[in-house]
DNA sequence: GAATATTAGGTAGCTTGCTACATTTTAGTT
DNA sequence: AACTAAAATGTAGCAAGCTACCTAATATTC
C-alpha cells in the first residue's frame, strides 16, 4: 500500500481550515458564518440569500438559518428589496467589515506557511500535482464547490 | 497570487469523499456511519463506544446517536459488557460485514485513479509535497484526525 | 469498609447541513 | 384580465457535530 494521497489531502485541508476557524472564533463567528462574511465583502451590491445559496451550494434553509444568527449577533442586516418583494438584501454592518481584512490576512499567512521551504519549482510542481489529481477524480462536478469563498 | 494550495487540497479531499459517500449510500449507510463500520471491521474484539470516540475524535453523544441509528437499520448490535456494567460492546451483524469489502474496494479504486498517469517518481514526489505541506501547517495536532478511518 | 474520584454512558439543547412542503410575489400565457 | 408557471423565502423535521450537566458503576484512598 503506497501513500494515501486522499488521506493526506484530507489532513492538509483540515490544517488550513483549523487555522481559519480559530481566527474566526476570536471574532465571535463560526466557520460557516465567516465564509459568508468573506463572500459578502466581495460583492458590489448587497446580495440576496439566493445568491449565497448558489455561491456556496447550500440549501436555502441552511442559508436562512446562518443569516438570521449573523443578524442576531450584529454582523449584518436583512432588508426587503424594494423592487422585488420576494427578495431580501444582506447588508454588512461595521462590525462585519472588521472581519474581512483579518480573514484575508489569515489566508495569506496560510498560503505562505504551507509551502514554506519549497523552491519556486517545487511550488509549481505541487500545484500541478494537485490539479492533475483533481482532474483524475473527475474535477469538481458541482462546478466549483464554495466558489467565491476566500477561505482556506 | 499564486496557486491556492489550501483550496486545491479541499477540492481533492471533496472528490475522494464524494466517491465513498456515494458508494455507502447504495448500502443505506451515511458517510459517518460507514466510517464507523470500517473501524469496527478492523478490530479484533468488539469495541465499546468509548473506543470509537477516541479513534475518530468524536464526542460521546455523537457516537451514541450514530450507533443507535446503525443498530436500528440492522448493521450492528449493542450488548452490555458482562465484565464492566458501565460499558457496551458493539457487534457487527452479517449485514454490516457486507459493507466493508465494498468500502475497501472503493478506497483502492480511488487511490489508483487519483494518481492515474503519474510516473512512479511523480507519485513519490506528490506524497512528499503533501507531507511537507502538512508538516509546515504544524501537522495534525490532535494526533491523527480520524486515525483508524480507512475512508477517503 | 466507607467516602471519594474516575470512567462510561445518557439527555438536553445548540449549530450546520439536508429534503419536502407551503406561501407569497413576480412573470408569462392565453 | 385571469390563470398558470416560476422564483424567493419560510417552516418542519432529520442527521451529525458540539458542550454542559446528570447518573451509574468501578477504582482509589483513607
Amino acid at each position: 500500500m503506497p501513500a494515501h494521497y486522499g488521506h493526506l489531502a484530507r489532513i492538509l485541508h483540515w490544517c488550513t481550515d483549523q487555522s481559519m476557524t480559530n481566527a474566526l472564533a476570536q471574532m465571535d463567528l463560526t466557520a460557516a458564518q465567516g465564509h459568508i462574511m468573506g463572500y459578502l465583502a466581495h460583492q458590489k451590491q448587497p446580495p440576496c440569500p439566493k445568491d449565497i445559496e448558489e455561491a456556496f451550494h447550500l440549501s436555502h434553509p441552511t442559508v436562512s438559518g446562518l443569516l438570521s444568527r449573523m443578524e442576531k449577533k450584529g454582523f449584518i442586516e436583512l432588508h426587503p428589496d424594494p423592487h422585488d418583494r420576494r427578495c431580501k438584501r444582506v447588508y454588512i454592518l461595521p462590525k462585519g467589515h472588521e472581519c474581512t481584512e483579518m480573514m484575508h490576512q489569515t489566508i495569506r499567512d496560510n498560503e505562505e506557511r504551507l509551502v514554506q521551504g519549497f523552491t519556486e519549482a517545487e511550488k509549481e510542481l505541487f500545484a500541478q500535482f494537485l490539479t492533475r489529481a483533481i482532474d483524475n477524480m473527475g474535477g469538481h462536478p458541482c462546478k466549483t464547490p464554495h466558489k467565491e469563498e476566500p477561505t482556506t
